[in-house]
DNA sequence: GTGAAGGGCCAC
DNA sequence: AAACGTGGCCCTTCAC
C-alpha cells in the first residue's frame, strides 16, 4: 500500500508539520532508537500520523546526540503536540514510546491508547494469541505487516528509503488498528477497562524511569552472609550424606551435587530417611526433627536460594547511568491484571527485613510505603453482600480476631492464638478456593476437623458462601468471569475433567477478587499521577496491593497523604460496602 | 552450546 | 476425592 509521508529534518518543516497534525483527534505514535534502553541508546526518529498523512522526523537533525533535544527551542512544536492531551496518541506498547520521549525531550506524552493492552484485554487471557503490531494487524486488519527493518541499524547517518518507509507504516496504520480495535472494545464491554490502562501507561513508564535505589554494600553485605551459611551447609551436608555411601574412604568423599533433586533424594534414601514424592520444603519440613541430614538439607537449601536469586544477580540490575535499578514491569502481566516484573522481579525480594531494608532512600530523600490492608477480603465481602462478613470489617480493630470470634462463636478477646491464626489462614485460603484437605494439610487438623471448621466458617458467612457457590456455578453457564472495572477472563476447561473443572471454579472465585484488587491499584496509580505534577515525588516501585514512592525528605507528609487518599479514593470507586484501609508510612528503607 | 520443561521457591 | 489463585528466577535434566 502507498502511503504519503515526509521525512522532517529541520525547524521550520517541523513547525509546518505540527500545525498540519495539531487539530487530528487521533494520531498514530512510534519511535525508532538505537537501543532498547532509553539510558543507553538514542531516540532517532519520532513519527506521527493521522492515517494519512504521515510526519518521519529525524532528531539527529535537532541536536548533536540526544543529550541537547530536551533544550533545543526547535522542537517546541513537537513538545507541544506530544503533551497535549487534545489528541490522542495511538502506539503499540506506548510504554515503550511514552519512555524514550520522557527521558529525551523531557515531555510527558498526553492521552495515550496503548493498541497492544487492547488487543491483550480483548483476548481475555489467551495465551495463544500473540500481541505483538504485525499479529495484531493480521487478526484485525486481515494485512501482513513487514518488520523486518525493525531490527535495523536506527544509528547510521544516513537511513535507507525502506527504514524510513518501514517507520512511516507502523505509525500510519495505528489509526486504523484503533478503529477495528474500539469495535470489539465497545461489544464486548472492556471501555472503562482499557481507559484504566490506557491511563496507566505514563506512570508506568515513568517508575520504570524512575527505578529504585539499592544500598549496594549493605546488600552485598547480606549476601556474604548468605555466602558463608551456604558453604559451611554444604561441607557439613556432604559430610552427612558421604555416610551412606560404601567406599567412600577409597577415594575420598563422594561429591553430590546438592542443588539437584535426584541425587540429593538418592543419597537420603541410602541413609534409610523416607523420602517422600517430592524434595518440597513443606514436604521435608516433617522429617527435620528426626532425620538431621534433611534439616541440613533445608537449611542449605535456604542459603542456596538466596545466594542464587537474591544476591549478585540482582546488584548486576544497577544502571550506571542512575546508580538505580529499572525494572521491567509489565502491566497486564497476568489475565486477571496484575502487573508481572522482571529484570530483575521487585515483587519477589524476600519480606524479610534484611532484604528489604537494602531498598533505601538515596541521601536527603525519603521513602513513603503504602499498602492497602486486606483489600481482597474487603472487595470480596463487598461483592457477597455478607452482614457478618462486611461487620467483621466495620467494627473489628482485628480482622482475624473478628473472624476467630464470629467461627467459634466466641467473644474476641477469647480467641485463643490458635484460634486467630486459623482464622487468619482460613480468611487467606478463602479467596483462593481452598479446600478442607489443602487446610487439614496446613494446619495439622485431621480431614475431619478441618471439614468442620470450613464448615463453621461458611455457615459464619453464608452469603459469602452463596456468592463462591455461584461464581463455582458460573463456570458450566457463562464460560467467563469479569472484575470490578470490567476486565474478562476466559475459562479454559475439559468438562470430562474434574480436576480441570475444579481448577477452573476456583479460578472463577479468585479472578474477579484479584483482578477488582490490581484494578483498584491501577487506579490509583492514575489519581496519584495527577495529584503529584510538580513535586519531587516519584512512583519506584509497586507489588501488588503495595506503593512505593521516593521524595524530598520535606515533602514526606504531604507524600504520604497525597498517597493515602489517592489510594483510598481509588479502593472506593470499586468497593463501596466495606471501608477501604491503606497503612501508610514514612521511612528511609523499604520496609512495612 | 542452546532451549524447553520441570522442580523448587520467592512475592502478594 | 479432588490439589489454593497470580507471577518470575534459578537450577538440573534432557533433547537437539
Amino acid at each position: 500500500m502507498e502511503i504519503y509521508f515526509q521525512l522532517v529534518r529541520d525547524p521550520d518543516s517541523l513547525k509546518k508539520a505540527c500545525e498540519e497534525l495539531k487539530n487530528e483527534p487521533d494520531l498514530g505514535f512510534d519511535v525508532e532508537t538505537t537501543e532498547l534502553d532509553p539510558y543507553k541508546g538514542d531516540l532517532r526518529l519520532i513519527q506521527l500520523s493521522n492515517g494519512v498523512n504521515t510526519k518521519v522526523i529525524d532528531l539527529r537533525a535537532f541536536g548533536d546526540g540526544n543529550g541537547s533535544l530536551k533544550t533545543n527551542p526547535d522542537l517546541a512544536p513537537l513538545r507541544d503536540l506530544l503533551a497535549s492531551t487534545k489528541q490522542t496518541k495511538i502506539a503499540h506498547n506506548a510504554k515503550f514510546d511514552t519512555k524514550w520521549v520522557r527521558q529525551k525531550l523531557g515531555v510527558e506524552v498526553g492521552n495515550v491508547y496503548d493498541t497492544y493492552l487492547a488487543s491483550i484485554l480483548i483476548a481475555a487471557g489467551d495465551g495463544e494469541r500473540r500481541h505483538g503490531l504485525a499479529d495484531v494487524v493480521q487478526v484485525f486488519l486481515q494485512r501482513t505487516l513487514d518488520k523486518t527493518e525493525q531490527v535495523s541499524d536506527w544509528g547510521a547517518d544516513e537511513l535507507s528509503d525502506a527504514q524510513i518507509e518501514y517507520a512511516a507504516r507502523d505509525a500510519a496504520i495505528m489509526p486504523e488498528v484503533k478503529a477495528k480495535l474500539e469495535e470489539r472494545i465497545q461489544s464486548d464491554g472492556l471501555t472503562r477497562v482499557l481507559a484504566l490502562e490506557n491511563e496507566c501507561v505514563v506512570p508506568i513508564a515513568e517508575m520504570e524511569l524512575n527505578g529504585i535505589y539499592l544500598d549496594e554494600p549493605r546488600w552485598r553485605e547480606q549476601l556474604e552472609k548468605q555466602t558463608t551459611i551456604q558453604s559451611r551447609t554444604a561441607e557439613e551436608l556432604q559430610d552427612m550424606l558421604a555416610a551412606g555411601v560404601a567406599q567412600a574412604s577409597l577415594f575420598g568423599r563422594p561429591e553430590i551435587n546438592l542443588d539437584s533433586q535426584q541425587q540429593v533424594t538418592d543419597a537420603l534414601l541410602n541413609l534409610g530417611v523416607p523420602m517422600p514424592n517430592t524434595t518440597r520444603a513443606w514436604e521435608l519440613q516433617p522429617l527435620a526433627d528426626e532425620y538431621p541430614q534433611v534439616a541440613k538439607l533445608l537449611e542449605y537449601r535456604a542459603a542456596a536460594k538466596a545466594t542464587s536469586s537474591f544476591g549478585q544477580n540482582i546488584l548486576d540490575f544497577i544502571e550506571p547511568a542512575t546508580g538505580r535499578i529499572h525494572a521491567d514491569f509489565r502491566q497486564i502481566g497476568a489475565p486477571t491484571g496484575r502487573f508481572a516484573c522482571s529484570s530483575p522481579n521487585l515483587q519477589q525480594i524476600p519480606a524479610e527485613h534484611e532484604y528489604r531494608r537494602c531498598f533505601v532512600a538515596p541521601e536527603g530523600k525519603k521513602l513513603v510505603v503504602a499498602d492497602y490492608s486486606q483489600i481482597e477480603l474487603r472487595i470480596l465481602a463487598d461483592f457477597s453482600e455478607d452482614p457478618n462478613f462486611i461487620n467483621a470489617f466495620v467494627s473489628g480493630a482485628d480482622f482475624h480476631k473478628a473472624t476467630a470470634a464470629q467461627v467459634f462463636g466466641i467473644k474476641p478477646e477469647d480467641v485463643s492464638a490458635d484460634q486467630r491464626s486459623f482464622a487468619k489462614r482460613l480468611n487467606f485460603g478463602v479467596v483462593y478456593g481452598i479446600g478442607a484437605s489443602r487446610f487439614a494439610l496446613m494446619t495439622g487438623l485431621t480431614q475431619t476437623q478441618a471439614e468442620d471448621v470450613l464448615k463453621r466458617y461458611f455457615n459464619t458467612y453464608p452469603k459469602m458462601d452463596a456468592w463462591l457457590r455461584n461464581a463455582a456455578r458460573g463456570v458450566m453457564t457463562e464460560r467467563m468471569t469479569r472484575s470490578g472495572s470490567g476486565r474478562i477472563a476466559r475459562f479454559h476447561f475439559d468438562p470430562e475433567d474434574r480436576s480441570s473443572v475444579g481448577a477452573a471454579q476456583r479460578y472463577a472465585k479468585n479472578m474477579p477478587i484479584q483482578g477488582t484488587s490490581a484494578d483498584i491499584l491501577k487506579r490509583s496509580l492514575r489519581l496519584l499521577h495527577n495529584d503529584i505534577q510538580g513535586t519531587s515525588i516519584r512512583l519506584v516501585n509497586i507489588v501488588h496491593d503495595e506503593i512505593v514512592l521516593e521524595c524530598d525528605a520535606a515533602d514526606a507528609p504531604e507524600a504520604a497523604a497525597k498517597l493515602e487518599s489517592a489510594m483510598t479514593r481509588a479502593g472506593s470507586e470499586f468497593v463501596q460496602k466495606v471501608p477501604i484501609k491503606v497503612d501508610v508510612h514514612i521511612a528511609e528503607e523499604w520496609t512495612k
